[in-house]
DNA sequence: ACGCCCGCCTGTAAGC
DNA sequence: TGCTTACAGGCGGGCG
């Protein structure tokens, strides 16, 4: 399940692989993943023809801006995957979704089973109009928006909630799902259902620092790739953190820091796994 | 404001 | 062995 550190593996794998490459033609095989737009049709006319001029990120979309002031926005979902083929005769897994081809040849193809992933363009604003306005609701970003610790912890008293939850919410902070959320408290020492607004402040900075190191530290390694191998990046290789989690996907086994063991909880229908020891 | 549930999906795995 | 059921979860919407 691609979170913040596998959307950013791709991006950076992206800028080396298509910025400066022009959409020669775009193939939506399946509807559903280009839902956002009236039709495929519509979608199609947007692309073609197209620079791709850069690559950026919000949270989990990936952005890659265009030279007409459009961006393609790419949300990976579940299980999707973005894969570089050399030209059209290379076989196509199943559930390729969208292909695009470059003028230069290569093409760029969008994969997902679980379909829950989406492409869409977001059209060059007008004069004065804000950038991306269906991604307005994303919260500050861990890795690219620099935050004080006492603004984190004003953000966070401005809240009732547990901390997962609000770890997960798109709208507090951008790029963070069940699997980061559990690695995330678990190095702060924190449980899920703490209420974010009942912190010391030696524990706000405890989770800021746990939030920035640890999803640095997953990007460091490419990301996570569990037993399913779901994650791949662009190369279709597998990521290297999963070997790092220290309560993900961990239920039974001893925790590293204390010893004790691993539990698993469901949380709002979700997985969660923690200690109870050492997570207070 | 917050938590929880549902529906959307398919591949995998556990259970009978 | 073969079928059925549960599970995985991002996200938007609804409801209490």
């Amino acid at each position: 399940m691609p979170e913040l550190p596998e959307v950013e593996t791709i991006r950076r794998d992206l800028q080396g692989e298509v910025v400066n490459r022009k959409i020669k033609t775009v193939e939506v095989r399946n509807g559903r993943t280009v839902r956002r737009h009236a039709s495929a049709k519509q979608f199609r006319a947007l692309l073609e023809g197209r620079t791709i001029t850069a690559i950026n990120r919000a949270g989990k979309y990936l952005l890659l801006e265009l030279d007409d002031g459009s961006t393609l926005v790419i949300h990976l979902g579940m299980s999707g995957q973005l894969q570089r083929a050399k030209n059209a005769k290379e076989a196509k897994v199943p559930h390729t979704h969208a292909v695009l081809t470059f003028t230069q040849g290569g093409q760029l193809r969008f994969v997902d089973p679980r379909t829950f992933g989406e492409v869409f363009v977001s059209v060059a604003p007008a004069e004065g109009e804000p950038r991306l306005p269906e991604l307005a609701h994303l919260g500050f970003d861990p890795l690219e928006d620099v935050m004080s610790w006492d603004r984190f912890w004003a953000l966070l008293a401005s809240h009732h909630a547990a901390l997962k939850n609000l770890l997960m919410d798109q709208e507090f902070v951008a790029g963070i799902g069940n699997m980061y959320a559990d690695e995330i408290l678990y190095a702060a020492g924190l449980r899920y259902d703490r209420r974010s607004d009942s912190l010391s402040s030696q524990e706000v900075r405890r989770l800021y620092r746990a939030m920035v190191e640890t999803l640095a530290e997953a990007v460091k390694r490419r990301g996570s790739s569990l037993a399913d191998q779901q994650y791949r990046d662009l190369f279709g290789e597998i990521g290297d953190y999963q070997g790092q989690h220290q309560a993900y996907d961990r239920e039974g086994e001893a925790c590293r820091r204390c010893r004790g063991t691993i539990v698993r909880v469901k949380a709002g229908g979700r997985s969660t796994f923690f200690c109870e020891d050492c997570q207070v």
